[in-house]
Order: C-alpha cells, then sequence, then structure tokens
DNA sequence: AAAAATAGTTGAACAAGTTCAACTCGATCA
DNA sequence: TGATCGAGTTGAACTTGTTCAACTATTTTT
C-alpha cells in the first residue's frame, strides 16, 4: 500500500491508534516525478509538504555568483519542504530536484492546517520531528565549523552511503561546502593510501 | 512583572487568551545566574528549558581538539536548551555559560510535560518555535558555505549589533568558525578603508 | 598598587581550498 | 557513426585562513 511508509514513519516510537494513523494518512496524495523534474524552483511559493516513498532529492539554493549550495538529500523516509516558504507565505529560496525517478505523498497547505485542527496529534508528530531537525541542524554546523573537508566527506560517506551511491561528485561537493575539483583531489588522495 | 517578557513572546501574533498565558507562564520560575556561571556542562544531563529575559548566554561545544565551538547567543527574549540531551535524556554534548549577570524562567523536563499535557496551544506554539527555528540554522548552513569570513563577520555585526557588544573577539570568532587571530585582521583590515 | 591572568595584535611560514584551463571518458542523441 | 554534452581529473597559480610565537593592552585578583 502506498501509506505503508508514512504509517510506519508517524508511529514508529509513538503511541498512535491505528485509526488516528490512517486519518493522518488521507490528508496525503500520491504523486510521481521524473528524474530532473522540479518540485519547486526559487521564486516560486512553496504550497506543499511532501514525504518521500521512493527515489531521491536533492534541495539546494544559489548564491549571488551562481553557485549551488546543497541543503540536504532527501531519499525514501525524509520529509520534503521549504518551511520558510510553506509557513511566512513568501517566494522560495530554494530548488527542489528528484535525482532519480520518484514518488512522495503530498499534503496542500490548505490540509495541512485541517489536519492540525482535526488531528491533535499532529501538533505532536511535527513537533518532535521538527526538534529533531534542529538537533540535525545543530550537528551540521559544528561538523562544518570544525571539520576539514576531508573530514566532512568521510562523515558523509560512513554515514549516508546510500545517497552516495544517487549522487555525482558535483552533487556531493556542494553539499560539503568545497569546489567539485578539491572533491576529486581528496578522493584522489584516498586512494594511494 | 518578571513574566511580561514571555507573556510578549507567547503571545505575538497569535490568538491566545490571558487565561492560557497566564497559565502557560506559571509552569516557570525565574532565576539568576551570575557572569561566567555555567547553566550547563558537557556530560550532564539538560533537564530544563529556558528562557532568557535579562543578561546573555553562550552555547558552545568543545572538539577534539579543544577548540570551542559556538552554536549560538541567546540575549533577552531568546529561548534557551540543548534540545537533543532534554529530548533523548542523553548527556548533553553542549555547554552553556552566562556572558554576564542575567535572569531566566526556567522550566524542569517534568513540567514541560506537564505543559503540553494540560495547554493544548503549548504544542502548537513550540512547533512553530522550532519551525522557525530551522529555518535560521538552515540560513546559517548556507552561509557558512557561500560567505567568506569578512562577509560572515559583516552579517553578524550588522544583525546582532547589540549581542556584539557583550562579546570578546575569541567569542565571535568562535561562532563565526575562524581563529580570533584572523578576525582580528579582518577588523583591522575594515579600518584602514 | 602590584601581580597575574586574559584578551587583542601582528608577522612569517604554512596548509587548506579555489580558480581556471586543458584534458579524458562515457553517455546520449541525431 | 560521429558529434556533442556533461561529469570527472589533473596541474599551476592563487587566495583564504591557520599556526605559532612574540608582543601589547586590559582586566581581574590579591
Amino acid at each position: 500500500m502506498i501509506y505503508d511508509l508514512l504509517i510506519e514513519n508517524i508511529t514508529k516510537n509513538r503511541e498512535v491508534s491505528i485509526a488516528e494513523a490512517e486519518k493522518f494518512c488521507s490528508f496525503f496524495n500520491d504523486k510521481t516525478i521524473s528524474k530532473k523534474e522540479f518540485l519547486l524552483k526559487q521564486g516560486e511559493f512553496c504550497k506543499f509538504e511532501a514525504f518521500v516513498t521512493e527515489g531521491c532529492f536533492r534541495v539546494f539554493s544559489l548564491d549571488k555568483k551562481g553557485n549551488e549550495n546543497t541543503l540536504y538529500f532527501a531519499a525514501k523516509d525524509w520529509w520534503l519542504m521549504d518551511i520558510d516558504s510553506f509557513m511566512n507565505h513568501k517566494p522560495s529560496d530554494l530548488n527542489i530536484q528528484a535525482l532519480e525517478d520518484s514518488k512522495i505523498l503530498i499534503i496542500s497547505q490548505e490540509d495541512k492546517s485541517n489536519l492540525y485542527n482535526e488531528l491533535p496529534m499532529a501538533e505532536k508528530f511535527f513537533r518532535i520531528m521538527f526538534q529533531k531537525s534542529i538537533v540535525a541542524w545543530q550537528r551540521r554546523v559544528v561538523r562544518n565549523n570544525s571539520l576539514t573537508a576531508k573530514e566532512r566527506y568521510n562523515y558523509f560517506t560512513t554515514h549516508y552511503p546510500e545517497i552516495v551511491l544517487k549522487l555525482t561528485d558535483r552533487q556531493m561537493a556542494s553539499y560539503l561546502g568545497i569546489t567539485h575539483e578539491f572533491l576529486s583531489k581528496i578522493k584522489k588522495r584516498d586512494k594511494k593510501q
């Protein structure tokens, strides 16, 4: 069933009844996105939140010099959204692109609001999800400030081996905050040893 | 009244009754912390969340080489906690130290749990607060990856001038992710122009 | 008021990471 | 089949930021 993964995600480590989980899911529609297709482009309003059930996405912004900066990758079982644009009803700074043919469960802005109103557990669920997300972002900041590029590369490849397989070096470099040329040199040094 | 600032914080841009706001506050106790005192030390369990009503704090971790890495500063009207330790009941990686004589409103782990159970608006309030926090962390990651040290310094000093006044250069450098020597050189170049 | 600790400054040598340009290698497409 | 396009590789010169050490304020403690 298309909702299996989402049900598992929301019930994991939580006291949630089957009825609640099913009601939760009923607010989501499934959608297919082809490789390279954009789910969101910079400047558009992000009017959805999504849960990835298949495939992988890249969330990135473009800086003044035109360099891509990858905020995160979202594979199966990850949530996908531009919180800022969604919450504050403003044009997005982010691009969301499918790295391969993918499937998501998507909820509109209106239904998200209904979900919160009709299902009290949704508030707690997303509150806890956001807390976890903050922990992850804090750790990322610390890693970026205290580790060398080589160390960040090692961290990423050992912690997200499945995602690494789906990426080009350029995409990984834009996540690590280095140029793809330098990533290539890091990998070369690796092989020699 | 000691709760004035907290009441303003939780009612701002929200539909919250006075009764709710007062009940919310009743879970918090005020506490005074002297300059340089630690509210939390690495290795301890963070069993509180706090709201700063006066003064300023620094939240930082120590990496393997012994370098300090400042996650954020919390002045008046900011929230203060180690989410990871508090949520997952594990020893903290963070240190929280007062930069000057300060006052906070503090809530224990047990009361936080009671607050969520007894006051439904608390879930929504913290859910939205955490969403905003994620946006801020995402922007910080992008800045750290796409701006030079000089540009990050300019960003920080123009966006947080009141906090800058309370910091030593070493503390600011540990937030910007550079050495204090290099910060000194950045400031010198600034003056010449 | 003196002593001791801590914070900021500066320079020289060094390391980490970027830039640009040239090249190679596959994949895809006409 | 060739042409083309994007991805990865490599080197040389360059820029950004670090390290270490010595020095100078400035606070804090006694």
